[in-house]
RNA sequence: GCCCUUAUCGUCUAGCGGCCUAGGACGUUAGCUUCUCAGGCUAGAAACACGGGUUCGAAUCCCGUUAAGGGCACCA
């Protein structure tokens, strides 16, 4: 049985676009296998906790679509899914790794670790704890009976640690290099590392995919496994999503939240799309697949090693073709609900056809259709030479009984014609009078959509 | 500084020793379609980081160099 998860910290207002493309790896590696895929909350450390973003994280994930099997919000039979209610567990295990002398009670300062690293560094030496209570474990247990604040450490061998990553083959760390780690923090919660081996072990997680920051700990955690004599779990480690100057994508350089891009009007069916396509290609080198399609075909070792840049345009482009691709019936509801059924609904569904190839996202629609709703306030050019023609305008569309795009194009066509206009130059003022801007839906449909009286008005202030 | 990882068009990627004169997509350039902008269609420019091996043969395997990234916390 094959069961998966992501474990993401609410320390930000809602879920990272890496954590999706990780999810969503695990996500369809799971579903693939028939297994199960477990969302669980690590919230360990408290100075960093946002609130409400782990409400925020989880609605989002579902909004997406990658379901949950076993979560905070939907419980399971490995209860409790957040970190922070699991507290006993860590501190039990912790102690048991101490009787086993696997690990060991530390009650030093972060003042004089914070020396000793230093010091190190500067005689370029691997940072690492120089195991000081280690050497004098009776002593740091009568101060802790006293009251002391303590640290449980993880004792790592002096040995290699050999493992074989599903997407980066063989790694090899020799454990002189690697410190020894802090398992459970003096305020009773556990680290990352302590509580991830416990947890994954305890809920039966047999695929730890992961982002490749956590290779270099990956032998610690093995260690961690070892120590407890608990079998591993298979890892794979997959590059993370880049800014477009190759350093890890961040808020700083990029939007980064899930949110950013869904209250743009990227659909979450294009975004899951389009980060499917980082680091991976469909067998069939298809580009545009559903999230079933993808669950199908995806399999670990066709995973990339080179992480990949993160490309807004791409996905922008992608958005586009979903939307091109929609029913009218599917976009107007779209539409609708991003711009919270504010607008109204019979004027929308008429406008569709003329632009549903003309946006990328939603938020496009309503700078492209505003003067369907309202008259334009103000105009992108000044038009003071046409006046004439607008006489005549106005005159010519006053005459047309069947208001339809195809008579309003033909009168305007022979009209401009007559005044000897050319035709790109007439219908670029007509355009600004109806619309207020250069660019804009094809102007014939525009106007049979706005009707013959208003667009009368609209000219009459030209004339 | 130390440890780990990575290296194909600007970007995402295909390629897993001969099918490669390196394929596709985004973006980009030009043309056509046209009342603007999109869209569509056609054509084009654009890459195997470098140096050594191995081999009859290397983008593909090995070793170095270089570059990039990640990690080195009582953060995840």
């Amino acid at each position: 049985m094959v069961r998966t998860r992501i474990a993401p910290s609410p320390t930000g207002k809602d879920v990272h676009v890496g954590s999706i493309s990780t999810g969503l790896m695990n996500y369809a590696w799971a579903k693939k296998n028939h297994g199960q895929f477990i969302i669980r909350i690590e919230d360990t450390d408290r100075t960093r906790l946002v609130p409400g973003g782990e409400k925020r994280m989880l609605e989002t994930l579902e909004q997406i679509g990658l379901h949950a099997d076993e979560s905070p919000l939907i419980g399971g039979p490995y209860a409790p899914y957040r970190q922070s209610e699991r507290l006993s567990t860590y501190k039990k295990h912790a102690e048991e790794l101490v009787r086993k002398k696997m690990a060991y009670y530390c009650v030093c300062s972060p003042e004089r670790l914070d020396r000793m690293r230093k010091e190190q560094q500067a005689k370029k030496q691997i940072p690492k704890y120089d195991r000081h209570c280690y050497h004098n474990q009776e002593e740091v247990k009568k101060l802790i009976s006293q009251g002391e604040k303590y640290v449980i450490r993880l004792l790592i061998p002096d040995r290699k640690i050999v493992f074989n990553d599903l997407v980066r083959g063989k790694i090899e760390v020799d454990g002189k290099n690697l410190d020894d780690q802090v398992l459970l923090k003096s305020d009773g919660f556990p680290t990352y590392h302590l509580g991830v081996v416990v947890d994954d072990h305890l809920m039966g997680i047999t695929h730890v995919i992961r982002g490749e920051e956590w290779l270099p700990s990956t032998p610690k955690h093995i260690v961690l496994y070892e120590s407890f004599g608990w079998p591993l779990p298979l890892f794979a480690h997959v590059s993370l999503l880049r800014n477009p100057d190759k350093s890890k994508l961040s808020k700083r350089k990029n939007p980064v939240w899930a949110s950013d891009y869904l209250e743009k009007g990227i659909l979450p069916e294009a975004l899951l799309n389009y980060l499917a396509l980082m680091g991976w290609s469909h067998p069939q080198g298809k580009e545009i697949f559903s999230l079933d399609e993808y669950v199908s075909v995806f399999d670990i070792k066709d995973v990339q090693k080179t992480a990949p840049v993160f490309d807004p345009v791409k996905l922008e482009w992608l958005n586009g073709e979903y939307l091109r691709q929609m029913s009218i019936s599917n976009l107007k509801f779209e539409i609708l609900k991003f711009y919270n059924n504010k607008l109204p609904e019979d004027i929308v569904i008429k406008t569709i056809p003329l632009i549903q190839e003309r946006i990328k996202k939603l938020s496009d629609y309503l700078p492209l259709c505003e003067f369907f709703f309202r008259s334009p306030d103000k105009y992108e050019s000044d038009m003071s030479v046409s006046k004439e023609m607008f006489g005549q305008v106005f005159e010519e569309l006053e005459k047309i009984s069947d208001w339809k795009a195809g008579t309003i194009g033909e009168s305007m066509q022979s009209l401009a014609k007559k005044l000897g206009i050319k035709n790109s130059q007439f219908f670029m003022n007509l355009r600004i009078a109806i619309s207020g801007k250069k660019i804009s839906p094809p102007l014939n449909e525009s106007m049979e959509i706005l009707g013959q009286k208003e667009c009368l008005n609209r000219i009459s202030k030209f004339k």
